[in-house]
DNA sequence: CCAGACGTTGTT
DNA sequence: GTCTGG
DNA sequence: CCAGACGTTGTT
DNA sequence: GTCTGG
């Protein structure tokens, strides 16, 4: 599973990495922290007509039968993530992983670790890359009652590597990273199921990095967890005893 | 054929 | 809307 | 889709 | 082998 996103860059720079124009680009401000429960808008990098665009989507994908927006609520935000195994075979998804892929931009994930009865978080990023993408599907859907289209996506999932089944040790799944020389590919609307399949392995673990942060992002109290401090390291004493053994 | 599902697994 | 399970 | 039916109606 | 019921 993959619930809790960044993207703490400007505009510009993800325009930049991407080599895309970012129309709204003036709608967008670095997201620190944003969780998919709350439906975000966020950047994602598609094609259209062969162009690669930056389009701002929201997170939770909403199935072109939704009647209505209450509707939609509700069934998006089971359509948070997408299980790589299945994508293929599931009807909310099968149309959209061959014809409508994207790329999510991200800076860094947060996921839980399970150590006895508690929880802790931990900010994930990729050794050496700023910008990284994650593996997306995209879908747009028409709401009946105000005749407006509205943008929204799926994040890919897949099993965890070695080193993320360590943190994320109840579910042991990641988001599918898509390695920078794929991004291109990834985004060809052309491909196979079989070349997609190709793609859809977990990120290797050695290009992980991890530390834990503070439970701000943990706490529903917490009024706005879209700060620059939630991704700070965070070192919980019980952690260092455990050091020692 | 047709009723019912359609999806994933949170911090609660 | 389309697929699946029975 | 697939398991299970697939038939008729004595007078006994 | 083909149809039907679920």
């Amino acid at each position: 599973m993959c619930y809790h996103n960044s993207l703490k860059k400007e505009a510009k720079e993800i325009s930049e990495y991407y080599e895309a124009s970012f129309e709204e680009r003036d709608l967008f401000t670095p997201i620190f922290h944003a969780a998919g429960f709350s439906f975000p808008h966020w950047p994602i990098v598609c094609t259209e007509a062969s162009i690669r665009k930056i389009e701002l989507s929201e997170w939770g994908l909403i199935p072109s039968w939704a009647a209505n927006l209450m509707e939609a609520n509700r069934l998006r935000s089971t359509l948070l993530n997408a299980r790589s195994e299945t994508i293929f075979e599931k009807i909310s998804f099968k149309n959209n992983i061959m014809q409508q892929r994207c790329l999510i931009p991200s800076t860094g994930y947060f996921e839980w670790q399970q150590v006895q009865k508690k929880k802790y978080p931990y900010f994930i990023s990729l050794r050496n890359v700023e910008i990284f993408s994650i593996a997306g599907i995209i879908n747009t859907w028409m709401d009946t009652e105000t005749k407006k289209t509205k943008s929204s996506f799926a994040l890919i999932t897949t099993s965890a590597n070695s080193c993320l089944e360590k943190i994320h040790n109840t579910k042991k799944r990641m988001p599918l990273i898509v390695h920078k020389s794929d991004e291109g590919k990834w985004l060809d609307n052309n491909l196979t199921e079989t070349e997609i399949k190709r793609m859809m392995t977990p990120y290797p673990s050695e290009e992980i990095l991890f530390h834990t942060v503070s439970n701000l992002i943990s706490n529903f109290a917490t009024k706005n967890s879209n700060r620059a401090e939630v991704s700070t390291p965070y070192v919980y004493p019980e952690f260092q005893q455990q050091r020692f053994f």
